[in-house]
RNA sequence: GCCGAUGUAGCUCAGAGGUAGAGCAUUCGAUUCGUAAUCGAACGGUCGGCGGUUCAAAUCCGCUCAUCGGCUCCA
């Protein structure tokens, strides 16, 4: 499990799916596809005409919208992406026809040489033999094809400007190789629907060692209502982003002075880290688990026994030299499991075994790739090894998919979208050994009740795996947990248990984590609830808010009672006044103040206000430890 | 790593060759206050770092570090 990069457990990227629910209705979803491709080759023109030494290249959709990349020698700025904006309205209102063309390679191909598109030639050669070839015009097709249109509005404009959009004479056009499908005429897009977002680079074909690119991503829409809809959505999650409110809830940073991707967790995310952890041992040991605790380097010869120094090096750190043996800071912690294992002869009585551990391991990535808590440098996966019989694999997957159900649900996630990715073309292990284990796993998630995708093709090169997807609170996925049947560590180490028959057997071998990343996590669930935590989460519960000093031994002394009750609890002690005091605790996002004023201290009460109710009233410390509780238990916020 | 952008006080940001600024936070003083900002004062900076150009650099140039948006979608 541990050495590619669709091994997603391990896999510590962010694994967010771009926003896939539009934000309103899709009156038309096929037409929407057209429009986007449309744009994208609209967007091409409307560079063609304003730079016309840039090169095309592709332009496909995206869930959003679309994209294009050129070949350019200067990068595009943010002034000229308001430019070819302009340029492109201008194409869309002068409501050009779009032509489909069946073309033969051969004309086609003298046609781009023309135009010296080497790109274009490139995807030409790429189409397969006997595929039909098609070409879209924009505008007419008697108009020609930029550059030719470059002399033509030359011609048109005596001093065309590269600044001002330029206005498209009928008879000019422009074209791209492409499969389709497009939309009739430009003026069927929404000029108000669709934006120009940002420039980044790209690899032509995808590919580093080919050259950079740059790409305009743009977003569009059928009506300018869905496209307010969907910025006001990047807005809401600008608004949720866990840096941002890491930093404003004073959670956790990350420093310049130690390093990218290193993560420093303050008291408040410390104290919520403490409490995710402690839930998820309880749950382990409520569940069968037994807890690990194994070292973070160990001797480099292990990582060779296990594979990873052949298969995983690129996201290893060096090694480290102590006296003349090299030892390696760990990336993954299944060999410690495995040796674990293996210092005791087993029986075929005591499994299954389900040992699980927070093992906080480190990862070289690539520093350009380092975004927050969602990918760093060093983190702590809730990993889990299962050694099984065969027989106990589909059970033991079950109790697994139970036991993610569980955590999950609880931390507020109750809709999962389930992959189960079965063996790939390059793999170890015997067919029956997969068989059995695809099995196993379909017959767990049948159990279980769970519909699922099935990836064919997609397991690791070890073993087949399922993936379990948490949809947030608005509507993105995010991939955490993954639980995968490895058939090749327990070879390696040759790992063994004793038989009814006194034989030495193989056992099966079963990785899981269901948070995945313990700061991965943590950045979702801050996103997730927006920094509004539930009460069982919240790092501080209440705060009580003396209206003047003279109440402060009184609140001092509630404070003292509802921390032995267990709450976390203070005082504020800053001697503003009330209204500055809330408003603190309203920006800090503390679910409940009580405020304590003469009438308080009188009756021995609280006056209770609530982050999302506002002024509940009057209660005494008993009421306010039931309402507490009852909220407690429902794991929501009050 | 690569392309582009951004780094100014603890935080959010202004300043664009000529004395380093504001609000909030912090500290001190006054106020003792009833459901989202009391008033005043003080403190706070090698303008990310290193080097260069210049009489003069936060500002221009080079390198470097960090952060942000991308680098999967394939005519």
């Amino acid at each position: 499990m541990c050495y590619t990069d669709n091994d997603n457990r391990y896999n510590n990227s962010p694994m967010v799916s771009q926003l896939t629910q539009s934000p309103l209705q899709i009156a038309n979803l096929e037409q929407l596809e057209r429009i986007r491709h449309t744009c994208a080759h609209i967007m091409a023109m409307a560079v063609q005409i304003l730079f016309p030494e840039t090169k095309v290249t592709i332009g496909p959709t995206t869930d959003t919208g679309f994209y294009y990349d050129f070949d350019r020698p200067q990068p595009f700025t943010p002034e000229d992406l308001t430019k070819i904006t302009k340029q492109m309205r201008f194409i869309i209102k002068a409501n050009l026809p779009i032509i489909r063309e069946e073309v033969t390679r051969e004309e086609i191909k003298v046609e781009i040489e023309k135009l010296n598109e080497l790109y274009k030639l490139e995807i030409l050669d790429s189409i397969p033999e006997g595929e039909t070839i098609t070409r879209y015009y924009i505008g007419s097709p008697d108009g020609g094809r930029l550059p030719d249109v470059g002399e033509k509005l030359k011609a048109a404009f005596p001093e065309p400007s590269l600044i001002k959009p330029v206005k498209i004479p009928p008879t000019v056009s422009w074209w791209d190789l492409c499969a389709g499908p497009h939309i009739n005429y430009t003026g069927e897009i929404n000029p108000d629907a669709f934006t120009l977002e940002s420039v980044a680079g790209a690899y032509w074909r995808g590919d580093e060692t080919k050259a950079q690119l740059q790409r305009i991503y743009g977003t569009a829409w059928e009506t300018p209502e869905q496209l307010k809809a969907y910025l006001k959505q990047q807005e809401e999650a600008k608004r949720r982003d866990h840096r941002k409110l890491g930093k404003e809830l004073k959670l956790f940073s990350i420093q310049e002075g130690a390093g990218g991707g290193l993560v420093f967790w303050h008291p408040r995310g410390a104290t919520m880290r403490y409490i995710i952890e402690d839930y998820w041992r309880k749950a382990h040991l409520d569940a069968g688990y037994e807890l690990l605790y194994t070292p973070h380097i160990a001797n480099l010869e292990l990582w060779k026994t296990s594979g990873h120094l052949d298969f995983y090096r690129e996201n290893m750190f060096d090694s480290m030299d102590i006296e003349q043996q090299a030892y390696q800071i760990k990336p993954m912690n299944c060999p410690f499991h495995v040796l674990t294992y293996k210092n005791d002869l087993h029986s075929y009585r005591e499994l299954p075994l389900r040992w699980a551990e927070l093992g906080t391991v480190y990862r070289y990535e690539r520093s350009g790739v380092l975004h927050g808590l969602m990918r760093v440098r060093g983190f702590t996966q809730d990993d889990a090894h299962i050694f099984c019989l065969p027989t106990q694999i589909a059970g033991e997957i079950l109790g697994v998919l139970n036991l993610t159900e569980k955590i999950l649900s609880d931390f507020g996630f109750k809709d999962y979208e389930v992959n189960l990715s079965t063996r790939p073309d390059k793999s170890v292990g015997t067919d029956e050994g997969w068989e059995l284990a695809t099995n196993a796993l379909d017959r767990a998630l049948n159990t279980k009740g769970w519909d699922y995708l099935e990836d064919k093709g997609g397991g690791a090169f070890y073993g087949p795996k399922i993936d379990i997807k948490i949809k947030d609170a608005i509507g993105r996925t995010w991939q955490c947990s993954t639980i995968q049947v490895d058939f090749n560590l327990p070879e390696r180490f040759d790992m063994e248990y004793v038989a009814a028959d006194g034989s030495r057997q193989r056992p099966i071998m079963i990785h899981r984590a269901i948070f995945g990343s313990l700061e991965r996590f943590y950045g979702i669930l801050i996103e997730n609830y927006a920094g509004d935590f539930p009460l069982w989460l919240a790092p501080i519960q209440v705060r009580l808010l003396p209206v003047s000093e003279t109440q402060r031994p009184y609140g001092k002394a509630v404070v003292t009672m509802l921390k032995q009750s267990g709450y976390r609890v203070e005082i504020d002690c800053t001697g503003e006044r009330l209204g500055k005091q809330i408003r603190n605790a309203e920006l800090e996002k503390i679910p409940v103040v009580a405020i304590v004023g003469k009438r308080e201290v009188e009756t021995q009460t609280l006056s209770i206000r609530t982050r999302q109710q506002g002024d509940i009233g009057t209660m005494n410390i008993t009421e306010l430890k039931e309402s507490l509780e009852e909220v407690l238990a429902k794991k929501t916020n009050i």
